[in-house]
DNA sequence: TGAAATGTTGGGGCG
DNA sequence: ACGCCCCAACATTTC
């Protein structure tokens, strides 16, 4: 467990652990379904933890907070610091208020390695680059905190009657049955599932992570953005895992894989450095000469696209994968957003929109720079120009088909040779592996070539 | 953390 | 032996 902010508050005195589910205050940036079915699970697991005293509400922190402070005689109040623009703009207004009524706030870093406002380039600005903000900025100023190993010793104090707390389930979070069913049998969403999916990292993935983690179908990647996103585990812990320190777990993996691993751990770092530096992020184009771009509005597109019935089987199979485990490869996640923003031509906000309802590691700060990284009007962004053509994309890293046949089950007796482009098979072939394109599977909804022409034109009268 | 079009090179077949 | 053509295989440019 490595939560300062917990163990700041658990060495100060007796404990009242407070979770307040916010939508009041976050309207549009709430959290959507899948994110909701996972915090349902963790804060079952958390109460667990601590061992039941775990006080929940619903409503608009700024309301609840003093209020509760006040009933308890509460002295201080510590918690972990949050960079959403909401939050971070509700939060000053929290330690105002508090701060008025004689209560102390605290407000501790448990989620990134290094502060937004920590690297900066010499002349003050913050990073806009990727290569340069990680290895001149982060890598030259003071290492990461090294995670906390002690479990905080925690003396609760007796909840009070009449404290307006809520019932997990009066937080409404899930509804009985639906579509978070599907998600449960693909994961442990605990502080012990982090943990485990830390050490089959270590162990099964690491080692060959470079080269294997552009490949869906191979387990070198660390599954590790759910619980890092929800705190389940802190990006210290893992970052200092990789060292085989004789305390932590050990790991001989060669230099190459665990440096590249480091690298994704601070494009997380990189992403939250570009939204408190541009609290637009989510909604704004950062360069603006994408105002003016004309999105192909298309609610049918869109909506084909979201279910994984596009007729491009690696888009189909990623859409799915997201469908039915809240969760997608990096690989397919950019071969995915292409795709819409390129050969569809829908804007980034409709797939940022989607992501956002559908991943379980659902993170403002992730998904609006990587949304905006594939549209090409980000800051450090792929050119526009670079159009992922979905059917290569497959061939090159889903090369013996297995991701495909997985989530396209319906294709999967397709031979190798056309299951990238089963619209190109001859008919013998297709009636052989039993499918009747427009039937069982559908026909490509454009035309790869044309569409990506279109795609190129459009972005062409920008400038 | 592309893809397609275009350009260059060099080996082998062949008259 | 020689030049010519063809075309992989690579390299460079363009979108």
């Amino acid at each position: 467990m490595d939560n300062p902010a917990l163990m700041k508050a658990a060495k100060s005195g007796a404990l009242l652990p407070i979770y307040i589910l916010d939508d009041e205050t976050a309207g549009e940036a709430a959290m959507g379904g899948a994110s909701r079915w996972w915090l349902y699970e963790a804060l079952k697991d958390l109460d667990q933890q601590l061992e039941g005293h775990l006080r929940l509400y619903r409503g608009a922190a700024e309301d609840i907070l003093p209020e509760v402070a006040k009933l308890y005689g509460a002295s201080t109040i510590s918690w972990t610091r949050c960079y959403e623009p909401w939050r971070t703009r509700r939060d000053r207004r929290i330690s105002e208020t508090l701060d008025q009524i004689g209560v102390t706030t605290i407000r501790l870093n448990g989620s990134l390695l290094w502060e937004p406002w920590e690297v900066l380039k010499k002349d003050g600005e913050p990073y806009r680059v990727f290569t340069p903000y990680y290895r001149k900025g982060c890598l030259q100023v003071e290492a990461p905190a090294r995670p906390m190993t002690e479990k905080p010793d925690c003396r609760f104090c007796k909840a009070k009657a009449g404290d307006g707390a809520l019932a997990l389930n009066d937080l409404a979070l899930v509804s009985p049955v639906g579509w978070h069913d599907m998600l449960e049998p693909h994961w442990d969403v605990s502080e012990q599932g982090a943990q485990k999916a830390l050490s089959v990292f270590l162990e099964h993935g690491l080692d060959g992570y470079k080269a294997g983690r552009d490949f869906p179908a191979r387990t070198n990647t660390s599954r590790l953005s759910p619980y890092l996103h929800w705190g389940q585990i802190s990006p210290n812990q893992i970052w200092y895992a990789l060292e085989g320190d004789a305390q932590m777990e050990t790991c001989d993996a060669p230099d190459a894989d665990i440096d590249h691993f480091r690298s994704e751990l601070a494009w997380r770092e990189f992403s939250y450095n570009l939204l408190y530096h541009n609290p637009e992020l989510p909604r704004v184009a950062l360069q603006s000469k994408f105002d003016g771009f004309e999105w192909v509005d298309d609610e049918a597109q869109l909506e084909r696209w979201q279910k994984g019935a596009t007729g491009i089987p690696i888009v189909d199979a990623g859409m799915r994968e997201l469908w039915q485990t809240g969760y997608m490869h990096n690989r397919v996640r950019m071969i995915v957003a292409s795709f819409l923003i390129k050969n569809l031509r829908i804007d980034w906000r409709k797939g940022e929109a989607w992501f956002w309802d559908t991943l379980v590691d659902a993170d403002l700060a992730s998904n609006s720079a990587s949304w905006q990284w594939v549209a090409g009007c980000g800051a450090d962004a792929a050119p526009y120009f670079r159009v992922f053509n979905p059917a290569l994309q497959a061939e090159k890293f889903d090369p013996k088909g297995d991701y495909i046949r997985q989530y396209v089950p319906e294709l999967a007796r397709l031979p190798q040779k056309h299951l990238a482009k089963p619209w190109e098979a001859p008919e013998a072939v297709l009636s052989e592996a039993g499918v009747a394109l427009g039937k069982d599977y559908p026909l490509p909804m454009v035309d790869l070539k044309k569409s990506r022409a279109a795609a190129l034109e459009a972005y062409q009268a920008l400038s």
